[in-house]
DNA sequence: AATGAAAGCACACTGGT
DNA sequence: ACCAGTGTGCTTTCATT
């Protein structure tokens, strides 16, 4: 399904997902043409989600990352907050999680006074009950190809 | 800097990164050529990090993804944890934060069992004391050009 | 900053091994 | 699964505004 060569194509594309097929077939050294076979085919299997350029929060001016926990109130409704997040634009990402709180969500914000005013906001509109934030120091750069290496 | 053309450029590469310039001059209304220069200048200022292929872990055969806040024993090296950490596959990303705990990881496992070796690894090998883990029930899709909406 | 023209490349097809 | 050829489309450079 996945062979050595798909790897290799995933790991070019994971640093670089502009490259060209001529550009990769020279990495593998197969025909630019059987390379976009394989490219195509593994962005229709869905082994490639999607092609899409990461921003830079810091160089936007939004150097104030936090993580939170997210516990709602228990008549709030999961499927409607989620909808609301997406209103919020000082939330990148968040998953629901078990445990004793519902979601995790990151944030990116100017300053500490933002980051006030969006928790203000979740627990006002969104029917939030408890929020256990910790700032964000850094981030450790990972290699997404590393899920290539067992699977 | 970052005028509102920019950011529609910017957009549409989220959603897409492998648009060529020619298609994005379709979208903006300017020529494909002036397209390219905005582009090359927005990665060159770093507002673009990269473009990278996004992988789907579940197809990987890697469904059951975890949250982990960690803590380190007092004798353990910081620097050389981070480091350590990108020989462990099923980790897909970290960050150091404040707090109680020292970092947040997330990983992408098979099963509870290779989830539970994982965590012993981290441990016996890279100096881990603590670990609050919870299971990540499902991925909340936020556009990430939330990000220029107040930039 | 933005543009058009033109050369050089890259891409999607078809067809063939 | 891979490759070559072909027509079409894309990118780049350069001159120009």
């Amino acid at each position: 399904m996945v062979d050595d060569i798909d790897r290799s194509l995933i790991r070019l594309l994971i640093q670089d997902a502009r490259r060209t097929y001529h550009e990769l077939s020279k990495e593998v050294r197969l025909s630019a043409n059987t390379v976009a076979d394989r490219v195509r085919r593994l962005y229709a299997s869905g082994v490639i989600r999607q092609f899409r350029a990461e921003l830079d929060p810091a160089v936007l001016g939004r150097g104030l990352n936090m993580v939170a926990d997210i516990r709602l109130r228990e008549d709030a409704d999961r499927a409607r907050f989620e909808y609301e997040l997406r209103s919020v634009p000082q939330v990148v990402s968040g998953v629901r999680i078990t445990g004793e709180y519902d979601f995790e969500l990151r944030f990116a914000c100017i300053d500490p006074a933002e980051f006030e005013t969006v928790v203000d906001r979740l627990k006002t509109e969104l029917g939030v009950r408890q929020v256990r934030s910790r700032m964000v120091l850094h981030d450790i750069a990972i290699d997404a190809g590393q899920l290539l290496d067992l699977a």
